[in-house]
RNA sequence: GCUGGAGUAGCUCAGUUCGGUAGAGCAAUCGCCUCGUAAGCGAUAGGUCAGGGGUUCGAGUCCCCUCUCCAGCUCCA
């Protein structure tokens, strides 16, 4: 055996190292700075702990806090942290899962009473006293005979356990008195661990499985620098004021009754308008790009979903059925069975393909009363769908137009955005096949275009693979936006044909679409990116004018009548004193106010004074303030 | 749907400890004030205390059931 090993780092420099020694020692010889902050290693591309001797000759990687893969480490951690706490008072917990996720980590415990948020600073209290121990994470190579005996106490463990192929290598970690089943890397001790916050408690099912036994789970999350840790918190109070269910209720956008039902959204008048914009706005813009407009019923035949699959696969989010004359009838969940209804009202030449239908269509799904929320979750809501007929040769170009819409109608509502590709789910409809050709037409426009996306394994619809956009919002936020999807399965249900320059009956390939989603849920989001202060094309009020006293109100409503001949929403407000008004008007966030007094009547102008931009007003002539605002309007401007 | 928490005036919240018959601020309405950039002053009205049942001389308060909302799980546009 060798006595010493070679060691390769990243910038191909070569150490030479006595056999035995861990990536700590690497990064020893390596710089004493380097070695106080080392973390963890990739050797041969494997994340190990850094105490752990090398292997022999190897690649090692040494991970600090800057690398990405760090984050997880110390929330991985943490976890472990937390659980040695929780048993410190309730040894009694059985043990779930504890991994780190997107914003943290959490742990779930099996308790016979569920945790208070007492319980909460009772813990977090306790963890810092871990942390001060400094336990070393120690990690420990065991047959599965030996882990049985070890969590002989922990049912949930020795479930998991039982699933390790019996050759498989089985590790545990030990931080002072808290044993773990853990695959690892750990942080090299529990001293490691400096800024984290327990959040909150809730019960989940033990595997996520509703069957089975709930658990009460922990979050909390982690981060190497206290200002991270604060930066995050306050996110999460920003999150809060930005809520759309109070900002809808404060601003009049939106409304729920019992009396109508669960998951059901009244739109008021603010809120019609906005969205009645957005509306006018994509129809203008998808007519542009060759759509066109159609209607279809919100109740169909029950047939018809038989056809479609629906019935089959969709059923437990459809709204019951209603008997009418022997026949039964079902609110539609999706619109793609009308329009492919429309398709078929005459026999297709390949001379009128691509045909794009788009419909503002209204639909209706069964959604478990847990899951409803505000205007994102919803039983009834509006997509704007459409649906694009076309040849197997026109899909690549028909995705290509659709990446180019998506990107006008994200970048109008300022949203940066990620790609996802959602592959063929478990249950599925029709040949595996079309699914992967499918999957690798998306990829290939994908691919061509230089566009950077992830694979979400699984997660298309039923029908046919997916295109998801992620929208990215004000405070980091991840929205479902547009989604594309391909689908070989209904046309072949339906039987839809095309006549094609040959004189034979050819199968069209569907795409099914959508920019928007839901109505109510891209207001829900578009209320929340904004904080409810929209821009001026969206805002419901967009100018408010204010006459200095009741000796200005006839010159006021006069401005305020040739904004409104303008088309600008505007609106007189004459009532109590001007501070008054003002905090009301910032409150309700109006973009403008207009403050008309002896000066402005004399000078035929007007003082504007810009939402949130406390006093510094402009003095502007009333001619240039509507051409302004006709401006910003035309141009749907961000500011 | 499940686990936990919560429902008091349009909104935000007191009152629940110890059962004695509901209160504030804002909003609303009316009046006064005629006002120069985030709340002028006063008065009035507003509640089957989520709903139903029970215990009690008496229930917002204690017990049971139901509904809704919130957080999370699961699921999704």
């Amino acid at each position: 055996m060798a006595q010493t090993i070679q060691v390769t780092l990243p910038d191909g420099k070569v150490l030479e190292v006595p056999a035995e020694s861990s990536s700590y020692d690497v990064a020893a010889k390596i710089g004493p700075g380097l070695a106080k902050a080392a973390l963890a290693a990739e050797v041969d591309g494997e994340l190990v702990d850094l105490h752990r001797p090398l292997p022999g000759d190897c690649a090692v990687r040494l991970i600090t806090d800057r690398d990405p893969e760090a984050l997880e480490l110390l929330r991985h951690s943490a976890a472990h942290v937390l659980a040695t706490a929780v048993r410190e008072h309730r040894p009694e917990a059985e043990i779930g899962f504890g991994p780190p996720i997107e914003e943290g980590f959490y742990y779930d415990f099996g308790v016979d009473e569920p945790f208070t948020p007492e319980d909460l600073e009772t813990f977090q209290e306790t963890m810092e006293e871990v942390v001060e121990s400094d336990y070393p994470f120690e990690r420990q190579e065991v047959t599965k005979e030996e882990a049985r005996e070890l969590f002989h106490d922990d049912p949930l463990k020795l479930e998991r356990l039982e699933e390790f192929a019996s050759d498989e290598v089985i590790t545990v970690y030990r931080d002072g008195p808290f044993l773990d089943l853990c695959k690892g890397p750990h942080l090299p001790s529990t001293g490691y661990l400096k800024n984290y916050k327990l959040l909150s408690a809730a019960g989940a099912y033990w595997r996520g499985d509703e069957t089975r036994q709930m658990l009460q789970r922990i979050y909390g999350t982690a981060f190497f620098k206290e200002k991270e840790l604060t930066k995050h918190l306050e996110r999460l109070e920003e999150a809060k004021k930005r809520d759309h269910r109070v900002l809808g209720r404060e601003l009049e956008l939106f409304t729920v009754d019992q009396r109508v039902g669960s998951g059901l959204i009244l739109w008021q008048p603010a809120g019609s308008i906005i969205r009645n914009e957005i509306e006018e706005y994509e129809k203008d813009l998808i007519e542009r790009h060759g759509y066109e407009i159609v209607y279809t019923p919100h109740v169909m035949s029950e047939k018809l979903f038989e056809i479609s699959g629906h019935l089959e696969n969709f059923e437990e989010n459809m709204f019951g059925a209603m008997e009418m004359e022997g026949g039964r009838y079902r609110a539609k969940p999706m619109n793609c069975p009308g329009h492919i209804c429309i398709y078929q009202a005459h026999q297709r030449s390949y001379r009128e393909l691509p045909i794009r239908y788009a419909e503002f269509g209204t639909v209706y799904r069964y959604e478990r009363s847990g899951v409803l929320h505000g205007m994102l979750r919803v039983r009834g809501f509006t997509q704007d769908d459409a649906h694009v007929f076309c040849t197997e040769d026109q899909v690549p170009a028909e995705i290509e137009a659709l990446l180019d819409l998506v990107e006008e109608m994200l970048t109008t509502f300022g949203y940066p955005y990620t790609v996802e590709l959602a592959t063929r789910p478990e249950k599925a409809m029709g040949d595996p096949r079309m699914w992967r050709k499918a999957e690798s037409e998306l990829r290939a426009v994908l691919e061509e275009r230089g566009v950077a996306y992830t694979v979400d394994e699984g997660g298309g619809a039923f029908y046919g693979p997916k295109l998801d956009f992620k929208l990215i919002d004000a405070i980091g936020r991840r929205w479902q936006g547009p989604t594309v999807q391909l689908d070989f399965n209904l046309p072949e249900r339906f039987e839809i044909e095309y006549i094609g320059d040959d004189n034979e009956r050819h199968r069209p390939v569907m795409l099914h679409r959508v920019l928007i989603g839901s109505m109510e849920r891209f207001v829900g989001g578009l209320i929340e990116h904004y904080a409810g202060a929209f821009p001026l094309w969206l805002a419901p009020e967009q100018v408010r004018i204010l006459p200095i006293s009741e000796q200005w109100v006839e010159e006021a409503s006069g401005y305020v009548a040739r904004l409104r001949e303008a088309g600008i929403r505007a609106r007189l407000e004459e009532r109590e004193s001007l501070s008054y008004r003002i905090r009301e008007a910032e409150l309700r966030k109006i973009p403008y106010m207009g403050v008309i007094g002896e000066r402005e009547a004399r000078e035929g102008t007007v003082a504007v004074r810009r939402r949130g931009a406390g006093k510094k007003q402009e003095v502007f002539d009333r001619s240039a303030f509507l051409d302004r605002l006709k401006e910003e309007i035309g141009s749907r401007s961000l500011d």
